[in-house]
DNA sequence: TAAGGTACCTACCTGGACGTAAGTATTGAG
DNA sequence: CTCAATACTTACGTCCAGGTAGGTACCTTA
């Protein structure tokens, strides 16, 4: 697996952890305030509930995330960042900007969708 | 797709161009130096030439790599990251220097493998 | 009785990322 | 005439992230 290579430069462990087509998302959306799982199902649109539950289950076995139900009726679950997810956040702001600023040059390049 | 939102914190773009197993690896080889086919071929010793050819590829399409070719025999070519390249490799260290601060925590999660 | 809103769970399926293995063109060395 | 070494190219197969669709348990309102 090229572990020690892929390690060595500690991009293994980070993208093994947000990688996917959600977390880093996810991650953004509860890191200012917490999120009920109703409410990331409407401000992810594209997302399905499957992976929505899944997503919010790895990151909070990877302790990016903590879960607090409420034991009411209706019930009521509030996922929001730990102080590691707004880390990994910290982390991923550089890469966010460096999007920002080339998304037109890479978007050129894919037009389409 | 949930564009507007991906693309609104930039992890979109970033994610679409350097996305993938081997693309920040790679990158992160050829960085400071310019890399032949076969070195690289030799330094991750996983991947498949099909794999690297097409990850070189992309990433050449994407302006993140320059390829030179020296017209002599037997054939030699050189990739080099491109000035877009290290921009992006240098907003990869904070998500790489995170990896390594919490690769223990993660991997204790991952012990297999 | 039934309809609606929580927050899930489960089985099944598909597409594309990724892997494997063999073939190509070139030329010098033996 | 064959072999080795370069840098690819191509056909094929596999596997799993992600998508689809339906079900669960609970309570409220009408």
């Amino acid at each position: 697996m090229a572990k020690k290579l892929a390690e060595s430069c500690g991009l293994g462990p980070a993208f093994s952890v947000i990688g996917g087509k959600w977390k880093a998302l996810i991650l953004w959306l509860i890191r200012t305030e917490p999120r009920r799982f109703g409410e990331l199902k409407r401000l992810v649109p594209d997302i399905s509930e499957k992976m929505l539950i899944q997503q919010l289950r790895e990151m909070e076995a990877h302790g990016l995330v903590h879960r607090k139900v409420f034991h009411e009726v209706p019930p009521r679950v509030e996922y929001s960042a730990t102080p590691l997810g707004v880390s990994l956040d910290d982390a991923l702001v550089p890469l966010a900007e460096w999007g920002k600023q080339h998304a037109e040059r890479i978007g050129a390049q894919q037009a389409a969708e």
